[in-house]
DNA sequence: AGCTAGTGGGTTATCGATTACCCTAAGCGA
DNA sequence: TCGCTTAGGGTAATCGATAACCCACTAGCT
């Protein structure tokens, strides 16, 4: 068993209340020889603390609670991690991450992660959704993240889609293209709003909004490996009807991946013929393609680091819903 | 403050051995009626059971600690927490991670797990390398995932590279390949075993082990989005020498893309012309490149699940290096 | 000398769950 | 009726760290 501050007290001959001050900095008055003493016996027995017993006291541990959907799953969820992370160990806590994994009892896994006694606790959605929490679960999550609550009752922190695909759709048009596409991903929150951006850029360019199409990269379902892509098929007939797009937004990097593939299999250069352009910044993918894509980082990393500042704030704060804007990543393609 | 079996007892007239039986399943020997009673008011309650506490009387908190190198950021990393996750699960303990994240001192960030009192830790790179621990951690960790310690005095799970390579090259070879090249990763171990698994399987087959290329992906660096890239370059100077490959062995799933950009400049064919495998099956590029890429699964949800069993097994195992075999994943690029 | 303030450190209760050990009452056979 | 077993449950110690409160001693001042 490790050793603990009664076995430091027994040697150094001291109280443990003495070696609790003179290793977590307790009480100011310690002779300086006293505490040295009591720390080279520490480090003689490879003493380390306690946490769980230190909590018993604190009433919590110095844990972030993470209940995630299965987001550990993506490249993405990484980065909320690496945010919640770098804020959570500035105020000397760590980051407990839990999944679903397909699970259906939100309460269920929260209970599991409560049993921790984390300090707080965050829900994160792997892709950007609308989330509702059992009742119970409403007093126990602090903060949303890449999600919202249905009923807006917790803290959201979320992607703010409409501005990102206003913002890219602007850039293109700057850019003399004229005649966009946009292929999106349907059936998710994320898209409806992404629509709503790119119509609104559209329209207050001056350009006939009605003759832009926007098409589902697959038929209904959630864009996965699994699902039939209709990509190469929209773009085969776009390409070569009446009317060509000189511009492709695409739903997300891979997408555009498959977007590549297509404009080649056509002869098609990118960006001369046409400029590719989407959402996500995955960078193994988006980095690699050639020319390298310009895209839409998602705010991840940003929405884990002010999770976790919310969290950590002492005061309350009002659960309102905040977007959080992407960063453009301008790399060749446009 | 949370509900504690103090306040259950008290509100059920009985003692906390009683509630803490009936909950938790301690003494047999109890009336259904009180036990029913007993539950009921938990529940009622929102009592959830604190591990920390439970943990002083264990020694140990129901976790299983992963200190990674720095590899949370990557895909493959989240394999391997699954699979150490399932097994934890099934042991009723979590998965408690933490990154080097940069931080030079093991040490330290082991110390820093270990004041959560985990039951057992694991430690895990982000690719296939060797690692040398500080005297201290050697004791304490109690597998090493996807690398092995200097001085084997630690089990350790890897990919069996050699095997894989020797795997995918013969497969290429009985796919009638004659003129085969490997694009390797340089400076990494797992380029190494690589490529005596490459050479291995072309003098097996008795080809002229020695007219087939092994060209590494980067100049001397690890291959990363900001290593200058000779994959074009490569394919270029091959294909269009005297004597052009029929088949092309990628480093990974990136250099595979890259490849696959090259050769459609070139107006190449996969697999027609020219064949391309790789290993890795980051599930996101190699199902949506075109066509789809024939590749090499590392087994990273199998070391995680093994490294759990292996820390929760009773006896303490030798510390010798299991490497794990590839999964090949056939696709349409051969 | 008597008093005060400050220094250095000890005692003990506490947090929540578990567990070794003990107690009571009922039932039952001798 | 006595003694024994068994069901049902109580008491109190324990794990490690913390903190409220207490104590002994010394220096400086009147």
């Amino acid at each position: 068993m490790a050793a603990s501050l009664n076995d430091i007290a027994r040697i150094a001959g001291v109280s443990v209340k003495t070696v609790s001050g003179a290793l977590h900095g307790g009480s100011a008055r310690m002779a300086e020889a006293t505490r040295e003493r009591i720390v080279g016996i520490a480090a003689e027995l490879g003493y380390v603390t306690n946490l769980a017993a230190r909590s018993m006291r604190q009433g919590w541990m110095p844990l972030i609670g993470l209940v995630a959907d299965d987001l550990i799953t993506s490249p993405f969820a990484t980065e909320i991690i690496r945010g919640l992370d770098s804020a959570a160990r500035s105020a000397d806590m760590a980051v407990f991450a839990m999944t679903l994994g397909g699970r259906r009892d939100v309460g269920a896994v929260l209970e599991e992660v409560r049993r921790f006694r984390p300090r707080a606790i965050a829900y994160a959605a792997m892709y950007h959704k609308t989330v509702t929490l059992p009742d119970a679960a409403k007093d126990v999550v602090g903060v949303m993240i890449n999600c919202q609550e249905t009923q807006g009752r917790v803290l959201s922190l979320v992607p703010d889609e409409e501005g990102a695909a206003h913002e890219i759709t602007r850039y293109l048009i700057e850019a003399d293209r004229r005649k966009l596409a946009f292929i999106n991903l349907p059936g998710i929150l994320a898209g409806e709003l992404r629509e709503k951006g790119f119509r609104r850029a559209l329209v207050e360019a001056g350009l006939d909004e009605a003759a832009m199409p926007v098409l589902p990269a697959v038929r209904r379902a959630i864009y996965s490996d699994r699902a039939p892509s209709l990509v190469a098929h929209h773009v085969a007939t776009m390409m070569q009807g009446p009317n060509p797009p000189d511009a492709l937004l695409c739903g997300n990097d891979r997408v555009a991946m498959e977007v590549y593939a297509a404009l080649h299999r056509l002869g098609r250069r990118i960006p001369d013929d046409v400029a590719v352009a989407s959402f996500d910044n995955q960078v193994d993918i988006a980095s690699r393609l050639d020319p390298p894509l310009t895209t839409m980082a998602l705010p991840h990393r940003l929405m884990g680091r002010m999770a976790a500042d919310i969290l950590l704030s002492a005061d309350p704060l009002p659960p309102e819903v905040r977007r959080l804007p992407f960063q453009m990543v301008e790399r060749r393609s446009v």
